[in-house]
DNA sequence: TTAGTGATATCC
DNA sequence: GATATCACTAAA
């Protein structure tokens, strides 16, 4: 089943949890399909999140975050990596979810590669998409939780919530 | 441990 | 216009 707008219209301490374990399908313009099961996934959460990028205030970059739910963020990091993550929540509220990881395919900059995403995917959506959708294969996954990683910059506080969504075999 | 990489934000 | 920063990876 294909997860709908309703699925992302809920916080991102909800939806994040929920993403694990389901399905990433893209499809590419040569006719393959390649399907991977999510396994990692971390929720930032508002302007009071420090480790958000909204956080530091509406910009143009950030203001995908604000928009409604169900649509595709991405960016480049390090000048290298394209990192996905997905719109939650309510517009006007800066959240999202990030897809850190998938199965065969651990980090978040590997996934991108894998499915070929980049700056032409940004402000997409994940629901009325020929490209790229998530399905729920009815896989209900045992999921554990850890801090984020890689966001010291945002100080002791957020760094160390446990807003890091793992698939736990 | 370090280099590589480029968009963004912030500072002139 | 310039530069400092960054939610990473691969190679050593």
């Amino acid at each position: 089943m294909k997860l709908d707008s309703e699925f992302f219209h809920r916080d991102c301490l909800e939806v994040a949890p929920d993403l694990v374990g389901k399905v990433i399908v893209r499809t590419f313009e040569n006719g393959d399909t390649v399907r991977l099961r999510i396994t990692e996934t971390e929720a930032y959460r508002g302007t009071e999140d420090k480790a958000c990028h909204a956080s530091k205030g509406r910009t143009p970059r950030t203001e995908l975050l604000y928009r409604e739910s169900g649509i595709i963020y991405v960016y480049l990091c390090y000048g290298i990596h394209w990192l996905m993550n997905v719109i939650t929540g309510e517009r006007e509220q800066p959240q999202g979810v990030l897809i850190r990881a998938c199965e065969g395919f651990e980090g978040p900059a590997k996934l991108t590669k894998r499915l070929a995403v980049d700056k032409s995917f940004n402000g997409e959506s994940f629901t009325e998409n020929e490209r790229i959708w998530i399905e729920d294969d009815g896989l209900k996954p045992n999921i554990r939780t850890d801090k984020r990683v890689g966001i010291d910059y945002a100080g002791e506080e957020w760094a160390s919530k446990p807003w890091r969504f793992i698939l736990d075999k």
